[in-house]
DNA sequence: AAAAAAT
């Protein structure tokens, strides 16, 4: 068996890294110009200098997004890690001089450039000496609170030039046009780098994927190359990446791909609905970074096609969606009952935009005295996005809706046909939905967990591409999914917790650009009364009044806004009443405390935020 | 109650 990495070394050809179907086509189509869209609760109260609809000439992915800022310098981060004396892993840290290796790769393969044909010389000064094609509110920078807890937390970076992440990744850092790490990575990539396990609470779209891929990638490149056992048709990855959909884990290969091109490290996804033939061959060409759901990657490693013992990095995207009730068991099973190192050997990084502290607990059986970050407001509530409720009854629902599209469709977009995404509760509402729409004339398409997996990506392709620019969704898009343009989000059925609401938003008001999300709510939704006008009010969004009212009839019991005030997470370690729960080792020390509270001042209800 | 995730 060969793995990509020891191959490179030893001079021994690899498969090419031809991409898996993943597709994510970056087609610009052009439509015609139109007036932008404005819509009716704006026309009178936005400055004439703003655009109120989203502008669709962002960045193509606008998931991360700093751009690269300078050259390389020392290593201040070198972190290695105590335990991997056997792999001599963490040795390594002479900077990217100790990367040479990567002499036996080139020649005989080409590897696919993820870049596409955009691939400017990175070299050109005036490729990143500016953010003017950004869009990226980086006066936000200052204003954004920032919690950390734990033990000795490392400082943040100001700059990717302050970190040594070896030459060929900040090349890439360079192609993807990231000038300047975004507060999550600030604060995230020095802890990694640092060795240190992680549970980070940052806002959708805010660089998160960056923030634990740059970390794996660099570390693997300049650690010590493990002998991974040879002859056997098990590969044996050093860094797995799981998230709770197929369609992310797509995205996540994607991004990786592009961050470790050309370093010689090897991103391969697993996911379930797909031939796992094709998975298999991508495998047995060599893996350092396995990208996978849970089902198949548990079904991978029950056929013993992979092996986690190799495992130094276990990123969980969606850390909290992967660790509620559905997950957890599957989660459990592969990181605590399969051949994973333990936590302390191997480095655990956990990330969502939300963290109820339920979860919390839970997350910290799979943590090792661990630093608790919260970047900015946890949940997308930014200024960003415009939100709006109306109280419509579920008879109405539809002519409703139908009166959204038409002032939409009447009004167009300039540029592109701007994206709606309608989230709906169920497959079969979705799919009714979507009927319906085409019948009235609405190109419009469904993704759910019904459809084949084949269907999903078209239907997604679609969606992006303007093709169909109306897409009916239940919440397995609710999560990570970075779609450009998508102008509109309609919660045309609300969800029951308001955790699910932020995410759902979040797929608008990306890169910087405003977003609009309209919430239909009726009787149905009492529970989400009380969280939602809350979180409403934190992101200083105009409350509807019988909203207010139903608000304060607090008898529904719905889960209250995450303790209020400026961060809608907190480190459950520093509340008291889950200080006694016997969890381990992992209470909070009352250590350092890192940075919380310096922070306090500046920021109110009104800070604005590009990272939602 | 629903959605997601393996075949």
């Amino acid at each position: 068996m060969r793995t990509s990495w020891a191959d490179a070394v030893d001079n021994v050809a690899t498969g090419s890294s031809d991409n898996a179907g993943t597709s994510g086509g970056k087609e610009q189509k052009s439509a015609p110009t139109k007036p932008a869209y404005v819509p009716p609760h704006l026309r009178n109260k936005t400055p004439a200098s703003e655009s109120p609809a989203p502008s669709l000439s962002g960045p193509p992915s606008g998931n991360d997004r700093s751009r690269y800022n300078g050259p390389t310098s020392g290593s201040q981060w070198a972190g290695s890690r105590s335990d991997y004396g056997r792999q001599g892993y963490g040795s390594g840290g002479r900077g990217s001089g100790g990367w040479g290796g990567r002499s036996g790769w080139g020649g005989r393969e080409r590897e696919v450039n993820p870049f596409g044909n955009d691939d400017v010389d990175a070299d050109t000064e005036h490729a990143f000496n500016e953010q003017e094609n950004t869009g990226i509110n980086f006066d936000a920078y200052e204003d954004i609170p920032v919690e950390t807890s734990g033990d000795n937390v490392p400082p943040p970076v100001n700059t990717f030039a302050e970190i040594d992440l070896g030459d060929a990744l900040n090349l890439n850092i360079r192609r993807c046009k990231y000038v300047k790490p975004t507060p999550v990575q600030r604060h995230a990539i020095p802890i990694s780098l640092a060795g240190r396990d992680l549970m980070a609470c940052a806002q959708t779209g805010s660089g998160k994927t960056a923030a634990f891929c740059f970390p794996i990638i660099s570390g693997i490149m300049r650690g010590h190359i493990p002998q991974r056992p040879r002859g056997v048709r098990t590969v044996f990855p050093l860094a797995l990446i799981l998230s709770p959909t197929r369609e992310l884990s797509m995205q996540i290969h994607e991004e990786a791909r592009k961050f470790s091109y050309q370093t010689g490290v090897r991103v391969v996804v697993a996911y379930g609905g797909a031939p796992i033939n094709q998975q298999l061959r991508e495998l047995e060409r060599g893996v350092d970074i396995l990208v996978a759901t849970p089902g198949r990657l548990v079904d991978l490693l029950e056929r013993a096609k992979v092996s986690l013992q190799m495992i130094r990095y276990l990123a969980l995207d969606e850390a909290d969606r992967m660790l509620d009730m559905g997950f957890e068991p599957q989660i459990r099973k592969i990181v605590e009952q399969m051949d994973m190192p333990p936590r302390g050997e191997r480095q655990t990084m956990l990330f969502s935009a939300t963290f109820p502290k339920e979860i919390q607990r839970l997350a910290s059986d799979f943590l090792s005295n661990y630093i608790f970050l919260a970047v900015g407001r946890v949940g997308s509530s930014t200024d960003l996005i415009v939100q709006r409720i109306e109280f419509v009854h579920e008879s109405d629902k539809r002519s409703h809706l139908m009166d959204l599209l038409h002032a939409q469709r009447a009004n167009g977009v300039q540029g592109k046909q701007a994206l709606t995404l309608v989230f709906v509760e169920t497959k079969k509402g979705a799919d009714s939905l979507e009927h319906w729409l085409c019948l009235n004339g609405f190109p419009a398409t469904t993704i759910h967990g019904d459809r084949t997996q084949q269907e999903r990506e078209l239907a997604l392709r679609s969606f992006k591409s303007g093709n169909t620019p109306i897409l009916v969704a239940t919440d397995v898009a609710a999560r990570g999914l970075d779609i450009p343009h998508v102008a509109h989000v309609i919660n045309f059925d609300l969800p029951n917790d308001i955790d699910d609401y932020v995410h759902r938003i979040g797929r608008t008001g990306r890169a910087g650009k405003t977003g609009l999300a309209t919430a239909f709510f009726n009787e149905n939704n009492m529970s989400l009364a009380k969280p939602l006008a809350d979180l409403m009010k934190e992101a200083n969004q105009e409350v509807p009044d019988w909203l207010t009212r139903f608000a304060s009839r607090a008898s529904y019991g719905g889960k209250s806004r995450r303790g209020g005030g400026r961060f809608g997470a907190r480190d459950f370690r520093r509340d008291s009443s889950f200080n006694r729960s016997g969890s381990g080792n992992d209470y909070y020390g009352g250590g350092s405390g890192g940075g919380y509270g310096g922070y306090s001042g500046g920021y109110g209800p009104a800070a604005t935020s590009a990272w939602d």
